[in-house]
Order: C-alpha cells, then structure tokens, then sequence
DNA sequence: TTGTAAGCGTTATCAG
DNA sequence: CTGATAACGCTTACAA
C-alpha cells in the first residue's frame, strides 16, 4: 500500500528549482519568475503534490483545524449544532475533530488534552458539565487557546459563551400555558445541565409572580436527558404522575424528547392531547414537528447557534476579537397543537 | 493568550539530560536508569508536559487519526453510525475527523483530500457517492491508505465494505406484506444511494416472484432522501398516490423518514394505518419508536455497523488485515403496529 | 528573482 | 544506560 505522497523535495527536483522557490509558488507571498511559476506548477500537477498539513503546523502553530465536543452526537439536539459549527468554521478553511465525551466531566477533560496535543487551533464545548465551567477549568484552558462553550454559563467566570435564551424561552412558554388557563403545571427535566437548571429557576420564579403554589412533587427529573433512553424515561415518570396527580393540566418538558414521552405516556392512558392534557416542549428539533398531536414547542435554532459558535471560533482564532463575549440567541415560541386551552 | 506549552526540550532541560533520554522514558522503548527516569517524569510532571502530536505524527506518518465521511451529521441515521464508529476508533486510541459531504461527490473527494494532507491514517466513508465508486475513484484510494465504505457496494470494484443486507432486509418485509394479504404494495425510496438501489432492485424480483403485477407509478422518488424536507416530500408524494390510486393497500419506504412522511399523508387523508393502509419503514432509528402507530422496520443496528467499521479500519492500519472485504450485517424486521392483515 | 540554511518538536540511528 | 545528530516536510530569514 502507501506508494508514498509527492514532498515538496520531490516537485523541486522535478522542476529543476529549489525547494524555496516551490513553496513560493505554494503561498504566493513572494514573485516568482512567470516560467518558473509555469515550469513548478506543472511539477505539481504531474506529482499529484499535496502540502502536508503536518510540517505547515508545526512550523505556524497553526491547523485549521478546531475540536468539537459533544455529550452525545447521536442526540439531535447536538448533531444539528454540529452541523452548522461544520458548516461555518469549513467556510473558514477548518477542519473539525469530534469528540464524545458521553456526558462525563472526565471524559471531556481528556478530550480537550487531546485535541491540545493535536494542536487544534480552537474549542468549542457543546453542553460541557456544569461543574468543569464552575471549577474554572474552562476559564483557565479559555487562556491558553481559544474556546467557546455552548450551551453552558455561569455568572463570574470569564469565559466565550453562546446560549439560547432559555430563561426568556421558557418563560414565554409557561405565560403561554397561564394565558391558556393552566395552573397546575409540571416540570419535566434531566439530572445534570445548566440548560435545565435556568429553566427550573424561571418555573419556580413564574411560580411565584404569577401566584401559582410550587409544588415539589410536579418537578419530574429523568436521569438521562440526552440518551436514546429519555423517552422511555420519561414515559414512565409521566404516567406515574398522570395516575396519582389529577389535577394536573399541563406539562412542560426541558427538551422535545422528554415532550414525546409525555406525550406516550398520555396515550398509553387513553388521556387526549390537548383537549384532556397540554405539552410544551423545547428545541424544535424535527421529532416535534412529526408526533401528532405536533408539539408545541420553543425553537432554539440549533444550526444558527453551531453556525454563530463556529463563526466566533474563527474570529478569535484570527485575533480579530479577543474580549470574552457572552452571546444569547433569541427564542420563539412555537404554537402549535400540543397545547390547549383548559376547559372547566 | 497562548502561554507556550513545554517541549521535550524544556523537560530535559529541567531534569538535567537530554532530549533523548525524555523520549525514551516517554515511549519506554529503550532502558532508563529508575533514577534519571524519576528525574524526568518529576520534570514533566512540573512543566505539565504533553508530546506535540503533529510532530510525532510528521516522523511516523502515523497520526492515531481517522477521517469520517458522512452525508450529513445531522440524520440519525448518520450520527448514530459516527457514534459506533467513534466508540470503536477511540478504544483504540484513535480520534476522529469529521466531514459532512451535503451528498455531493466533489464535495466527497476535497474532503478526502483534506484528510489524507491531515495525514488521517485511514478514512471512513459513510454513504458515498454511488458514481465515485463506480468511476474506481474509491478502489484507487484504498490503494492509498486505509478504507472502508459504509453502505455503499459495486460488484467488480475492490474495497472494504461494510454493509446492512439490505437486500435480505427489504425482502423480508415484502414477504411479511404479502403474507398479511397486501398485494398492491408502493415503493417509496430517494433519489441516489446504493441502498436505494438494491431495495428497488428486491422489488422488481419480488413482484416476479409472487406474480404481482410490477406497475411502475407506484414507484414514488423524493428528491432528498437524508435532509430534513425528506418527510415533508414523502408526504406529498404519498397523498398524492393515495388520491387517485385507489387499489394501494400499503407502501414499503426506504428510511424511516421517509415512512413517517408516508404516516403523516395518510393521516392528514383520513386514513387509518394499520386499518385501511399499512406502511413499512427501514432503519429502525429512534423516530420509528415514538409515532403513533409504532413503525414496523427493518433494524439495521446503525450503530453496531459504525462500531465494527472502526475495529475494521483499525486492524487495516495496524496491518492485521489486509485483503479486501465485505462484511454484510444482518438486518431484523420488526414487526410493530404500522402493518396490518388486509381486509376484504 | 532565486537559493542556502536554520528551525518547528519529535523519534531513530549510531556512537560511546 | 546515555547523548549527539540526522531526519520527517515544510516555511522563513538571510544572502546572493
């Protein structure tokens, strides 16, 4: 196998210059003669040469290339941001390398020591666990390279941030369900996330200005929130409740996924959505635009937030900003057939 | 920013001997007296010293890299494979590139560029263009460095293949539509893919072979048959059938999505599935569990194939392997709710 | 406009 | 057991 690549060696011989002059033509950062640009650039395409990334980053420091970090690519919530991160920073001429880090905060520390021996030129940590952002480790790595956390915050520690504005989307949400008459609401969450914790903070402030009692009970906490497992998670919990808690109208899920559990639940109990019961989710991602009753449920614009993210990446990459930036990107409640006014 | 990171330099420096010594307590490949190596590890320890990979990577030509390939990241059906293949490459100390390819082939080959000038010690592709392994561009590359193809196949080119039995796969599900009565069944695949084409192919020879008349209009081809307008596309089509076509009794879709598209027309048509008209999809990815009626599908185990394509690439660079390959994995159906016996 | 030589951070070869 | 020194493929002063 392996009939070796083409070095830039092997092109100035061919052309019969230096190897100087072969790399000038590369870069273009210097004249080169009109017929030996010709007789160099025919070298190469007859050598089929290629640069190697590998020397050119050694020498610059420099990769073109960032390291993403997701809990869990096959979740579609991070997929989709993937994706536009993909699709930004490959405009700029990088390159990304994936990591899973299965949600753990170990895990995703090793990854980062990888991608630092790789030499990436940048970071961007999708959802990274809560407690790695309050130790300061992300703030402390945020100094030696360039670094976003998405999805991720935590007030005092300077970091590059860029979130949905869950607080003002989750409240919109439940200013919904009160305009639709609801007042015993549920809350359907997953263990760990900043993500939840700030929309648990909104349900119980929501509590309290719109003069509804809080109940401890009605807040339902899966143990997995991004696992293929979530579903059934949740599905579980929520027929649990739907049994002993009657006076319950209404439920608002952390993420769409824990919605269609609900939404199971509530069919396996022959309960109608919405006419008997209303679901609220979170994200849009396209699960909710295909359950039926179709999922009311607040946009994050996953691909804009991968899109923005890789943007900023670049940008900092080039040092053409340096401040640390906290970015929120609006919400938008969704109407659609989920939710219901209550009928008394 | 960047305070610089030690190199292998500074550590001897610190312990006080040379730089090869560090490289040998490093890689333990040669002997090191138990003092000096404690001088050393104590100095990288210190200077928190971590090997620069790329310059490692540029003397092996071995980078403890692979380059993934996929259509796009943000089908479940693609991410889940990644995640199998992530899994598998990284037990052996392996990360991974990603390149979305948006199923375009030009895009398919500057992406594998892109790998092999990163020096990928092998590359995954995911789905690829059916013309660029027809055109022998793929055999060409396996020639080059280490690779594997993920559901993509042609006769008479020489790769390493991994795929589902598709073919196996789809007729097990004709077959149980023909036992449950169904005699007018529609075929609703994508525009270009390998696997479209052995299912379509499966059809013909069914109809042969249980004497149902083959009738072309009740082949219905959306355009894109991995994006996020796949549903949206399919549901058209399918209303569209179901109007004038009145005998159909059933539809086999090639993906999930594609059936969910087919649920939704039905729905939005009055017609009741399984009742009135049964749908089959392939893939069994995770939206197949959460309609209403559960999706009757063709399992493919997406991530045990991603998961046996990285121990694959991994023996290939190891050289543990070497000839050429085709590993077919078996496919299940699963019988759920979305199929029902015809009445009459 | 072109070439020589040093250097990026490692490992490998060859002496000691 | 240890240390110079060359080499990996490229860029970039510095010279010419």
């Amino acid at each position: 196998m392996e009939q070796k690549r083409a070095t830039i060696g092997d092109v100035a011989k061919r052309a019969g210059v230096s190897i100087t002059t072969v790399s000038r033509v590369l870069n273009k950062n210097y004249p080169v003669k009109e017929a030996t640009r010709q007789k160099v650039e025919e070298a190469i395409e007859i050598l089929d040469f290629k640069p190697n990334l590998l020397a050119r980053g050694l020498i610059h420091n420099r990769t073109q290339t960032i390291g993403i970090l997701t809990p869990s690519i096959e979740n579609l919530f991070f997929s989709e941001v993937v994706k536009g991160i993909d699709s930004a920073i490959k405009a700029n001429g990088y390159t990304a390398f994936l990591g899973n880090t299965e949600g753990d905060s170990d895990q995703e520390k090793l990854m980062i020591d990888n991608m630092k021996n790789r030499s990436v030129d940048g970071i961007i940590a999708i959802n990274p666990r809560t407690n790695n952002i309050k130790s300061g480790y992300y703030e402390a790595l945020s100094k030696q390279i360039p670094l976003i956390i998405i999805n991720g915050y935590n007030r005092g520690i300077h970091c590059n941030y860029v979130l949905n504005d869950g607080e003002v989307g989750a409240l919109e949400a439940f200013r919904y369900l009160y305009e639709c008459g609801h007042r015993e609401i549920a809350f359907l969450r997953g263990q760990v996330s900043y993500s939840y914790d700030v929309k648990e903070d909104m349900y119980k402030q929501f509590c309290k200005d719109y003069h509804l009692t809080y109940r401890h009970e009605n807040i339902l906490v899966v143990e997995d929130g991004n696992g293929l497992e979530t579903v059934e998670q949740s599905k579980a919990l929520v027929e649990q409740i739907l049994r002993k808690q009657s006076g319950l109208t209404s439920l608002f899920a952390c993420n769409d996924w824990m919605a269609v559990g609900a939404l199971n639940a509530a069919k396996s109990l022959g309960i109608t959505v919405p006419d008997d019961f209303s679901i609220i989710g979170f994200d849009n991602t396209i699960i909710s635009q295909i359950t039926e009753p179709r999922l009311t449920t607040v946009d994050q614009s996953m691909s804009r937030l991968g899109q923005i993210s890789g943007k900023r990446i670049c940008e900092l990459i080039e040092g053409k900003s340096s401040e640390n930036k906290k970015i929120v990107i609006e919400t938008k409640l969704l109407k659609r057939e989920s939710v219901g006014q209550v009928n008394r």
